[in-house]
DNA sequence: CTCATTTACGGTCGTCGTAAATATG
DNA sequence: CATATTTACGACGACCGTAAATGAG
């Protein structure tokens, strides 16, 4: 159950028509076809009910679909969050002083900080 | 980033050590190794700074733990959704009826769900 | 020297394409 | 018969193990 099937079980279920998933990824679609039916196995359950000529969610796959959207969002900001920290846009931050007017700037800072978290 | 590789990064993030989380994982440690590699390739960022004698989560590392947690629960979640779908334990109900009495079931039924949704 | 991580290497399985087969309306 | 899904098959890379190499204290 990665990211790269769930996108593809998505992608099947909001076109309800493999070809048309398969142009929107990118992919050959008898590799749609293989994905879903591996993400059916490892569940234990059919996601849809289809046809040559018709397509359709079963229970558990409509039941799927939030979270699988859900899961896909939440890569996304685990993403985000480890490329903030890269990027130094989070964390801790380091502050180096220097110059005989730092010490009193320094004792201000810690004042205000002392006092806005007692 | 698949559920493997993040379970991976979250066994060696809480033990901080790649040989106990081997043990807890029944993984191969050279395998953990190459595993947070491969995450930290894919994310571009460094996940743990580490010697032969310590391990400790950089700023991106720490950034991501609470993420994978999240998302190694949002998984399981999905999983039960669809196990739950799968055994009927959720979603749509069909009714059948047969014999002389049930029309009259049906209608009161009808009835009483028409009057509870206005 | 010892303990822990990494690199090297190999077998097996998953990915993903193209081409042929199958099934539905 | 036309269109859409599935199966067959093959190349390439990922997974994951064991054994050897490397590095820190």
């Amino acid at each position: 159950m990665d990211a790269q099937k769930l996108q593809v079980f998505v992608a099947v279920a909001e076109e309800l028509h493999f070809g048309r998933a398969a142009d929107r990824l990118h992919l050959a679609q008898p590799y749609l076809s293989r994905s879903v039916r591996a993400l059916e196995a490892e569940l234990g359950a059919d996601l849809f009910r289809r046809t040559t000529r018709k397509v359709e969610l079963t229970p558990a796959g409509t039941a799927l679909l939030p979270h699988a959207r859900a899961l896909l969002a939440r890569t996304d900001e685990a993403r985000g969050a480890v490329a903030a920290a890269r990027d130094g846009r989070s964390g801790r931050v380091r502050i180096s002083f220097a110059g005989p007017s730092a010490h009193v700037v320094v004792g201000q800072l810690l004042a205000r900080c002392a006092s806005s978290t007692h």
